[in-house]
DNA sequence: CTGTGCTAACTAACCGGTTAGTTAGTCCAT
DNA sequence: ATGGACTAACTAACCGGTTAGTTAGCACAG
């Protein structure tokens, strides 16, 4: 009798609420500032279960890391192997991004952070499924389109240009609304569908290069060389 | 004679060689991840010389952000008080992102950081100062600007469209030389001038408004509602 | 009895911040 | 001029709280 509520002896829940915990406090937080103690209360879980599950903090984080990253490169994928004009799969792959980014609300701050971070806590594997995006617009851009859109316009900066101002829109929201609650500018932003909305046309223009285009835009490497160069080994 | 490198009474060049390498060390490893004592090696100063010229890590952090935030605001007020057509101002809004982007390496990998750590430390001056930048592209594209140019273009997706890809372009650069020198892809990306020549037609397009606006995408607060909850007070 | 799921209690290291003290210069009264 | 009061600039050593990670063992299903 008394059966306890969240019975021992089913496959562990826990660890998936450990995951969910953990993708919340290293979205908020960051790889850093994380404790796995908090993750541990907030997943409703002991600490050494943590410990159980996961070889180390890093290893859980890659973890959220690879989950969220698959899911994502699985879904714009999905959308390159469609029937589909090129148009629309790159209408597509926009409303991908954002729905991805609403759905795991802890995907951009974590992007974001990441690449802040230099991509110190990303093992090649974890650098491979992140690449998975860029990559699959790049092959939507390329593939050949049945004679139609002449212009192939550069694949790398079309993806800075849609992948950058959605995660900028997405990870702002909690900035700006501060702003907006102190009463600083009134920045609280359209809803999410007048924003994908407005991306999708962003898209289009940017499609549309044809002239302008000067130079080919590739090769050779920016001349920026700086970042803190270690005290001494 | 003899007289001592580094004297005494000089106002200090301990506390500008201290901001410096906070700033690197903030950007590369965020608010938690940064040692105040690694900034004290990294700056040739005894730790106890940091907490003489700033109240505590925050404090320094504070100033760093400050300092970034200023730099980059008064460029762009700079830009919007010039008498030139709204579209080159524009432009040079664009350009200046870049610009203030490349002289400061460590401005894009913070800005993004702070907007994933929904501003945790962040006072309202700080957020005032970071928020001049929008406004002023407000006030650029709200301006009269003799009858020509119809639309008006939304502020804050024109802003998030600008900012977004310039900010994602410099701080995923060391990622980016990551998955290169990893042979996943060639992602080096194109030369800053290109890169910035890139973003103002960009710019020009998204000004070419017009029609396809449909609804005024304003007011109304998107549905999102989620992250992390607290595990209890 | 055995292995799996789980926990309380612990440890070792780290890190932000302090403290007590030194050095080298300025200022000024005599 | 000079010596003493004062101060900015700087340092070594330390402290206490936090945190990642460990251990030893309990409970129970099979």
């Amino acid at each position: 009798m008394a059966p306890r509520a969240r019975s021992p002896r089913v496959p562990s829940s826990s660890r998936a609420r450990i995951l969910a915990a953990a993708s919340a406090e290293f979205a908020a937080r960051g790889f850093d500032g994380a404790g796995v103690d908090r993750i541990a209360r907030q997943a409703v879980v002991n600490k050494a279960m943590i410990y159980y599950h996961f070889a180390s903090k890093a290893a859980l984080y890659r973890e959220v890391l690879r989950d969220m990253f698959c899911a994502a490169g699985e879904r714009v994928r999905a959308i390159a192997s469609r029937e589909i004009p090129r148009a629309a799969k790159v209408r597509e792959f926009v409303a991908a991004l954002a729905a991805e980014a609403e759905r795991r609300p802890h995907f951009p701050p974590i992007m974001l952070r990441e690449l802040a971070e230099q991509g110190r806590h990303l093992d090649p594997e974890t650098l491979r499924l992140m690449h998975v995006m860029p990559a699959t617009l790049r092959s939507i851009l390329r593939a050949p389109t049945g004679g139609r859109e002449a212009g192939v316009p550069d694949p790398f900066l079309t993806y800075c240009s849609l992948l950058g101002p959605v995660m900028f829109f997405f990870a702002s929201a909690p900035v700006r609304t501060r702003i907006t609650r102190l009463g600083l500018a009134q920045v609280d932003g359209p809803p999410l569908a007048d924003f994908v909305a407005y991306m999708q046309r962003t898209a289009m223009r940017l499609m549309a290069e044809g002239s302008g285009a000067a130079r080919p835009l590739r090769r050779a490497r920016s001349s920026r060389r700086r970042h803190a160069q270690r005290p001494r080994p």
